[in-house]
DNA sequence: AACTATTTATAAGA
DNA sequence: TTCTTATAAATAGTT
């Protein structure tokens, strides 16, 4: 059997009838739009949130709005999570220690991050003064909010 | 009106009858909490994909295994928005900036995400090889699998 | 790995 | 915007 399958997420073509709807672009910044990411949005917290409880699995997840707002949900908090995928997978997986010294390293870890964050910040604010400089074209979209290729 | 809320996941005590689920820690390690992983990332995957692709959110999901495996998803990829996230938000939403200059500055910013990352990569294998030297218990929780508060 | 009874999420409407 | 409701989608338990 298997009706050719409902897991093509993006590029499914259903809509045979009411409330089906198609997975693709809605016209930004139209209130069908945001009411739509926002219960998405509560929707995808709520998964995450339960997937981690029931699994003990750690988490992050972070949405960027059209509008260039950020949200991010993660358990036991979202920077833990993205600290190891940014160390690129499993540090210390193999490794045999106390909880103390996982702890420690854990710490370390974060000390790490926090400086890799503000460095990024300074640069940042580097950039944001170059630009200062030529202040000229008024292009309001943010580069996160550049189309990421719905039709 | 109001049935008491079913928004309350984390603390949820559903299950007054059939299939209803308790969002409660399952047994780790066993088949059937790792079949719910399975099965609930694939989900979330898709969830993730749908509000990209629908409202053109950039967006970044990490999970972490009990086993410490690690996936990843995210539109246009996670690296752009856990990026941003680790530049606290909102770096050029105020600025007026031509398109090249935008497309320059993403670029930047991920040259700095490369640096960080390798410098944490750098310190990670600093902090193994001092783990080396201690070499005594043999705790094989590793840091990212810690229970996170499940019952 | 596939099925299906149910629950959950959610699009549309109020 | 929040609430309701009809419906689609996800998934827990099962085959």
């Amino acid at each position: 059997m298997a009706p050719s399958s409902n897991k093509n997420i993006a590029t499914t073509t259903i809509q045979h009838n009411k409330r089906k709807i198609t997975i693709k672009k809605l016209e930004p910044n139209t209130n069908k739009c945001n009411v739509t990411f926002s219960k998405r949005k509560l929707g995808l917290f709520n998964k995450v949130t339960e997937i981690s409880i029931l699994c003990q699995a750690q988490t992050a997840l972070i949405l960027s709005s059209q509008q260039g707002k950020l949200y991010a949900c993660g358990y036991p908090g979202p920077d833990l999570v993205i600290c190891r995928f940014l160390t690129n997978g499993s540090p210390v997986q193999h490794s045999r220690t106390s909880k103390k010294e996982q702890q420690e390293f854990v710490e370390t870890l974060r000390l790490e991050y926090e400086a890799a964050h503000k460095k990024l910040k300074e640069e940042k604010k580097r950039l944001d003064e170059i630009r200062q400089t030529h202040n000229g074209r008024l292009d309001l979209t943010p580069w996160w909010n550049i189309d990421i290729g719905g039709s």
